[in-house]
DNA sequence: GTCATTTAAGTTATGATATAACGTAACGCT
DNA sequence: AGCGTTACGTTATATCATAACTTAAATGAC
């Protein structure tokens, strides 16, 4: 009853579940958790429950839009060129930013040196916590030196 | 009333609590999760609450005898040779196993490349997923090729 | 010794993250 | 139409973690 009718011409590659967190996510400042999501949605969607935020994150990272960081249970719009490669995370942890990195050279070697055991790597989880530029240098002389 | 009389000539250095916590990690044959220990301890201490766990396991991690696996939300008991290093963990996706490496060198590079953009390193998080050798052995044939 | 301070642990409750399970609607196929 | 597939709504619950308060032990000053 409420399922919107498609135009024929233009099967929809992602729905519009798909696209109203994506927009969430990329309307954001910084990672977003599931549940900022679903605040976020609430106002135009009161009814939205759990299951339907986290089956959008699913397709979204499959489909490489979308990152999760491991270490924040939180979820990252992906880079521009961020397609096809490994990252690592920057994360702030004063500020709570995050930068994102290619790591496919530090993915290779890893995978590499993995491989000799007999594993088979499949999925890198590479973040690096620490201070960001502007708040080390805000908080420098107090918290560190 | 159940405090135990401390030897004067041996203080400890960890509580009961944190060896207790420690024998089970490392009784286990892979990662546990905060909750699994638990449910290992009620048998011996019917009343015990999570945070008496969490606060053992950040004794624990502090210390280096404990590592977080961030991927998994899980703890594994620190390796051998594992104190002062960066580590890398393979994890078997399959099977649940997991080694930890040594990632120094992987490490150190993440942090120099990260560095030059001002950014302070301070806790790196480097995981692998996959297969282990033992599994892919066995699955390759249905599972992959 | 005893009082004050600090630190750790017990205890209760709740917060935060994530998924199982089941039902229904839409769509493509034959 | 009947079937298989996929997605989504909905309810409920599983899983992971910590806040806040209380109790108790250890230490140091006097």
């Amino acid at each position: 009853m409420s399922r919107k009718t498609p135009d024929p011409m233009v099967p929809p590659v992602e729905s519009e579940n798909d696209r109203t967190v994506l927009d969430v996510i990329r309307t954001a400042n910084g990672p977003l958790a599931a549940y900022d999501i679903l605040e976020r949605l609430r106002p135009s969607r009161p009814k939205i429950a759990p299951p339907t935020v986290y089956r959008a994150l699913e397709h979204l990272i499959r489909d490489g839009r979308v990152r999760r960081i491991e270490s924040l249970n939180a979820y990252l719009s992906a880079g521009q060129d961020s397609a096809g490669h490994s990252v690592v995370f920057a994360i702030c942890d004063d500020c709570g930013r995050v930068q994102e990195r290619h790591a496919d050279a530090a993915v290779g070697r890893l995978t590499k040196a993995l491989s000799v055991e007999g594993f088979k790597p499949t999925r890198p989880v590479i973040e690096m916590h620490g201070r960001c530029g502007d708040c080390d240098g805000l908080h420098a002389a107090g918290g560190k030196a």
